[in-house]
Parts: structure tokens; C-alpha cells; sequence
RNA sequence: GCCGAUGUAGCUCAGCUGGCUAGAGCAGCUGAUUUGUAAUCAGCAGGUCGGGGGUUCGAGUCCCUUCAUCGGCUCCA
């Protein structure tokens, strides 16, 4: 008999060799037919898996993370099957369960897939599932394993089998297909009611771009047909709160393939906003102690030799400006910390004048692969709003922990509270992709893990996100289709002190190398308008909407009143205006609606009788009539009640 | 950069297997209407069908090429 502890602490027996499904049933025939996997301690293992010793059991249903996983990971296995069936000669490599769905890599040899393919291969998924056929694993040798895929001429299974332990080596069965897995699978087919292949593309085998690219199929799958609708319905929506739909319908900024790829062209709303960010940040910063510098939009060439930057990005970048004399060469600065240290050098410090923060909304260039470019959030031409912090070795965790509490204070205000803090680390594996000696490294980790843990941070470790110059704690948040984009970053970095030759005065009377914490709290003021454009759906807080209110007469009689009343808005520090056209009621209501103006002022024979305002709200609520001063203190509560002052 | 898709008026889209002067709605302009909480009516104007080359008696439609965009991969100082 062995004991088996379930998730509520309670302990059952069985006899050696139960399965999960039979537990499943000796709790509840109802529960045991929604069971579609199971976890025995820390392994995922199959519904069929014979248990033999005691241990603790969880069994997942489709409702759980570990359901869905196992449920989208044994699809891959069905569309791997009929795309082998449709294409015989077809390579399978790798086909694993992902955040939402699943995806598999497969060689198509000298044949090119295209969406139009996809529904053959979906009706012939829907075929196998119907047959109901049991995931069976299977253990089988080293030699047995490789000798199976290279009479299939599978190069890729042989090398992932080459790179495996013998006696661990596992292939999963279902109907005629058979595939090289490690485990986790669903019962049978029979249980996927509903596919879709989402998309296609290229993929690098092992994520390596020197490796031959196959062809990736991204898929999803669901119990029940109505949840795919609803899936793709919900795709529809996250859409429309796409920032470059949006930023087109509100007139926030626009690309021009005359001006070129990725350079983002505000307009006057856009720039208004952008405007109103930058002020925030820099009343907060101000607090903060932040001295505001500015810098030019170019350096010598020699400026990002010395700082590194030229060997690591030199040749991928906006080539150098050349000038009339010969021989003198510009770079369009693709980042502000070679200036800022010289900013920096331009006297001598004592330690008492430490830490110095110098801030600036910085413009820079970065030639990206025109693959990236992405909207507002991958250009080429981008503001960081930027700020370098030079201090003592002793400064360096308060002043990181004071750079946490600032970017905490932004996200906050904005309404950000999902995100991620990320540590990024450097890849153990490639230590040469990184400048600067290993025990500064290991401080500069440290410290960051350190002040991230006593700020009581939720973070993860992320090996190899680090820049080639230092480790960096970056705050992530996910657009509207769940792409997840670095917004804040902070950075300390012990190198660039020293390739400038930084240096202050010490109590000791000597000359010692001062820390440099690189921070952004937005990241980009691009890449954080266009989120969270997409987190607001336009819908922006009220102390930052281009228009906070517009003005409908209800007609042409009452434009004296209108005037009127924009004025007092506007006396009272109110952005206004008034839709003057000679339009219906419901018309102009309407426009004000799709153009997401909080509040719309109307004003008809009534109001211009008593001097007061009929007030209603974007979305329909309607809050009667009023007079300006009442609506005034209605808009000042509600920006104080959002945007709260940053407290140091 | 790589794989796949897309590109028709300011915006959203129609245009079947190549065949009369390329269509619609919204926005715009003009006029009528003077309006009470999500689209008043009528008329007008607006397009070298992303650019270039080719096949054809004939190309928005087929082929090549190039640019841009979209979904991924790789990259992201």
C-alpha cells in the first residue's frame, strides 16, 4: 500500500501501482472525468502514470495552468501528426506548450507553407481528436531512439537525443503517430473539441539565427468549441486597443515613409501629452533631488569609442556623420551616458557633493532591424527620460532603493500595477558578450537582488538579459495581446566610471571612482505612451487627456454662451473647446464619445438662462446641471484623487 | 536581417476566375435644417489601385523587383 497526499492534506491509500485517474475517481467519478493531468511532487506525469511510493498528487483539469499546458502540448502532438501525414517528408523538431497555446518548429525541406494551408490541416486535426485516442508513453533506449529518427532522416530529434541521458528517454504513442516527449499529456484526443492554427513563421533552430530557420506553426486549442470563439473574439477586442489604431484615431502621432522607418512624427495632441508626462517626471525628480542637464544629438565618433559602445554596436548602427574637414566623424547618439559623464567631468567633486543626478529627457538613434520596428514601441528614433547618478559606493543601495520608490511612484500613478520586476543578470555561459572585471559584476548583481529584496519586490532572475556593461532591474508590462515590453529600467554600472576616468575627492583626501546608476523610469516616453495607450484603451487619467472637456451648444443661438463658458473652463485651468458645427445634439455627442473627451459640457436655452452647465460624462452617466465653479472642483478632486504628489 | 501575410480616396472596406469612364460608408466642402444626451437631409468634390519593370489586344486583378505595414524568429546599448 502506499499513501498519497492531496492538495487539501489529506491522506488516501492504494495499492502500489494506483494512477492518478484512479485516485481521481476514488475522490469523485464528476471530478475524475474533468481530469486531464497530474503532478506526483514536482514531476508533471500522465493521468495512466502508476504511482509506487508515497508522495503528494495534484491533478489538474483544463481550469488550472498545468491543464491547459498538458492540454496544449498534446495538441501540438495531433497537428504534428497531420502535418506529417500532408507533408511526409516534414522534419518535426520541437513542439512545446506555450503561454497560450502551443507552437511546433518543423523543416519543410525545399516546401513553403502558407496560411492558406492552414485549414486543411485543422480539418485533419479535428479528425484525429475525434478518434479518441489514449497519449501513451513509452520508454525506450539511447540507441532504439536514435536508430528510430535517423531511419527518418531527422537530424534534429538526433542531436535533442544525443543530448539526453540514456534510460530517460521517453516517445509518447497516439493512433499512428509517435513522437519523441518527455511527458505531460491529456488522457486522449478525444478532449480537444476545438483547433486553430494562429499564425506561422520563421524560427531558428534552437533560437540560434546561425542555425538553419524552420518553419514555426502556432496553434490553439479548446475543450469546447464555444471557447474558441470566444478566444478569437477576444483577440478582436485586445485589437482595438492597439496603440497605433488608437494613436491614428486620436490623433496622436503618425509615421511618414518620406521622413523614414520607425521615426515616430508627434502631433499636436501626442505632443501635448507627452508634454504633460515629462512635467510629472520632472516635478517628482525635482523632489528628488535631480538637476536637469542637456546634451547635443551627436558626439565624435571617439566619445563611444571610449565608452565601448563603438566596438559592441559600431557597425549595426546609423553610420558616422562626416564632416568637411577629413578625417572628423559624428555618431547620432544612440544613448546619453557617454555625455552625462562628461557632464560629470567637467570639475572635480568632493565626496560631500555626492550623489550628483543629472536628468534629461534625452532623444536618441538606434539603426533596429527593420523586422522590429514596431509602433511606439520599437523605433528608431526615441526620448529616454533619462538620468545618470554618480555617487559613493556607500550611496549606492540607498540611492537604487530611492530610484525603486521613484519608478514605483510613475507605475502607480499611471495606473500600471501588473508588472514584472525583472533582474537581468548576465548569461553564465557567454561571459565574453560582457566588458569589465567579474567582481564588479558580482557586486553590481548583488546589489540590485539585494535592493529588489528589501523593497519587498515580487522579482524574478533573468541569466543573460544584462547590458554588455552592467545588470539591470527592469520593470515589464504586457500590451494588449500579452506581449510583455520593458518600460523602467534601472542600472548600476562600475564600468563606465572607469573608461572615463570619473573620479572625487575622498574624506581620506584621496582620489576615488565614483558608481553610476543609468534609470529610466518610463523607459521611453514612446514605448510608455504607446502601453499605456493600450492598458487605458485612450481612456487616459484626466490630468493627462489632450481634452479634459468640450463644449455642445445645442445650436447656432447659444455660441455667445459657448464662448462663455470656455472661457470660465479655461480661467479655471479646465483644457476645453467647443464644437462649434452646425450638427444635432446626438451628432456632436457622438463625436465627442469616439474621441474619448471625459466630459462634455451641454448648454441650451436653460443653461444660458441660469449660467450653469449640463454635464455628461464620457460613457454615458449623466450628472445634471451645474455651475462652473462646481464642475471645476468635480475635475480638481478627480485629477488629486489620481495624481498624487511624489513623496521623498 | 530571416519566414509568412498584407498594401485600392484622409479613415474603414468592396472590386468573382484579367474586359466598358475603379465603387460604397464615414470624414471634407456647399446648401437646407436650428436641433436637449451616441449618426438630420440633399448635392459636390476626392483615387497615377504603395513605387518601378514585365506578360497581354487589354492589368487594381497575372509575373518579377522594390518600399512600407502586420504576425513571429533573431536582436534590443
Amino acid at each position: 500500500m502506499i499513501q498519497i497526499t492531496l492538495p487539501d492534506g489529506s491522506i488516501r491509500e492504494f495499492e502500489s501501482g494506483v494512477t492518478p485517474m484512479e485516485v481521481a475517481k476514488n475522490i469523485s467519478e464528476g471530478f475524475a472525468r474533468n481530469v486531464i493531468s497530474a503532478k506526483f511532487n514536482t514531476e508533471t506525469i500522465e493521468t495512466t502514470t502508476p504511482l509506487t511510493t508515497n508522495g503528494n498528487l495534484v491533478l489538474y483539469t483544463w481550469k488550472d495552468t498545468e491543464g491547459k499546458q498538458a492540454f496544449w502540448h498534446s495538441t501540438s502532438h495531433i497537428m504534428a501528426q497531420a502535418v506529417k501525414e500532408l507533408y511526409p517528408q516534414a522534419k518535426l523538431t520541437i513542439g512545446p506548450s506555450i503561454e497560450r497555446g502551443f507552437y511546433y518548429d518543423i523543416d519543410f525541406g525545399e516546401d513553403s507553407l502558407s496560411d492558406k494551408d492552414f485549414p486543411k490541416i485543422e480539418a485533419r486535426m479535428l479528425e484525429i481528436a475525434r478518434g479518441k485516442h489514449d497519449y501513451k508513453m513509452r520508454s525506450t533506449t539511447k540507441q532504439e531512439a536514435l536508430a528510430y529518427y535517423k531511419s527518418l532522416n531527422n537530424e534534429y530529434k538526433v542531436e535533442l537525443i544525443e543530448n539526453l541521458e540514456d534510460g530517460t528517454i521517453t516517445f509518447c504513442d497516439h493512433d499512428t503517430f509517435t513522437d519523441l516527449c518527455r511527458g505531460g499529456h491529456i488522457p486522449n484526443t478525444g478532449i480537444v473539441k476545438a483547433v486553430k492554427i494562429l499564425n506561422l513563421a520563421g524560427a531558428y533552430w534552437r533560437g540560434d539565427e546561425n542555425n538553419k530557420q524552420l518553419t514555426r506553426l502556432y496553434g490553439i486549442s479548446f475543450p469546447k468549441q464555444k471557447e474558441l470563439k470566444e478566444y478569437l473574439e477576444l483577440l478582436e477586442e485586445a485589437k482595438k486597443r492597439d496603440h497605433r489604431k488608437l494613436g491614428k484615431e486620436l490623433e496622436l502621432f503618425t509615421f511618414s515613409q518620406k521622413v523614414g522607418q520607425g521615426l515616430p512624427l508627434w502631433l499636436p495632441k501626442g505632443a501635448a501629452l507627452r508634454g504633460r508626462l515629462e512635467d510629472f517626471l520632472k516635478a517628482a525628480q525635482k523632489k528628488a533631488g535631480y538637476e536637469m542637464v542637456m546634451t547635443p544629438h551627436i558626439g565624435q565618433k571617439e566619445l563611444y569609442v571610449t565608452s565601448g559602445h563603438y566596438a559592441k554596436y559600431g557597425a549595426d548602427s546609423f553610420q558616422p556623420i562626416t564632416t568637411p574637414k577629413e578625417d572628423e566623424e559624428f555618431l547620432l547618439k544612440p544613448m546619453n551616458c557617454p555625455h552625462h559623464c562628461e557632464v560629470f567631468n567637467h570639475k572635480p567633486y568632493s565626496y560631500k557633493e555626492l550623489p550628483k543626478r543629472f536628468a534629461e529627457f534625452g532623444t536618441v538613434y538606434r539603426y533596429e532591424q527593420s523586422g522590429e520596428l514596431h509602433g511606439l514601441t520599437r523605433v528608431r528614433g526615441f526620448t529616454q527620460d533619462d538620468a545618470h547618478i554618480f555617487c559613493t559606493p556607500d550611496q549606492l543601495d540607498t540611492e537604487f532603493k530611492n530610484v525603486i520608490d521613484l519608478v514605483l511612484y510613475v507605475f502607480g500613478s499611471l495606473g500600471f500595477e501588473d508588472f514584472t520586476a525583472q533582474v537581468s543578470v548576465r548569461d553564465m555561459n557567454n561571459l565574453d558578450k560582457y566588458i569589465g572585471d567579474v567582481e564588479n559584476w558580482e557586486k553590481a548583481e548583488q546589489a540590485i537582488i539585494n535592493a529588489a529584496k528589501d523593497k519587498g519586490l515580487d522579482y524574478v532572475i533573468e541569466q543573460g538579459e544584462a547590458a554588455f556593461y552592467g545588470p539591470k532591474l527592469d520593470f515589464m508590462v504586457k500590451d494588449a495581446l500579452g506581449r510583455s515590453w520593458q518600460l523602467g529600467t534601472i542600472q548600476v554600472d562600475y564600468n563606465l566610471p572607469e573608461r572615463f576616468n570619473l573620479e572625487y575627492k575622498g574624506a581620506d583626501n584621496q582620489l576615488h571612482r565614483p558608481v553610476m546608476i543609468h534609470r529610466a523610469p518610463f523607459g521611453s516616453m514612446e514605448r510608455f505612451i504607446a502601453v499605456l495607450l493600450e492598458h487605458t484603451g485612450g481612456n487616459f487619467p484626466l490630468w493627462l487627456m489632450p481634452e479634459q472637456a468640450i463644449v455642445l451648444s445645442i445650436s447656432e443661438k447659444y455660441e455667445k454662451y459657448a464662448e462663455k463658458v470656455l472661457n470660465s473652463l479655461e480661467n479655471n485651468e479646465i483644457r476645453a473647446l467647443v464644437d462649434y458645427r452646425n450638427e444635432t445634439m446626438g451628432k456632436k455627442i457622438r463625436d465627442a464619445e469616439m474621441n474619448k473627451i471625459p466630459y462634455m459640457i451641454i448648454i441650451g436655452e436653460q443653461e444660458a438662462e441660469n449660467g450653469t452647465i449640463s454635464v455628461r460624462k464620457h460613457g454615458g452617466e449623466d450628472l445634471g446641471n451645474m455651475n462652473i465653479e462646481a464642475f471645476s472642483e468635480l475635475i480638481t478632486k478627480e485629477i488629486k484623487s489620481t495624481l498624487k504628489e511624489f513623496i521623498v
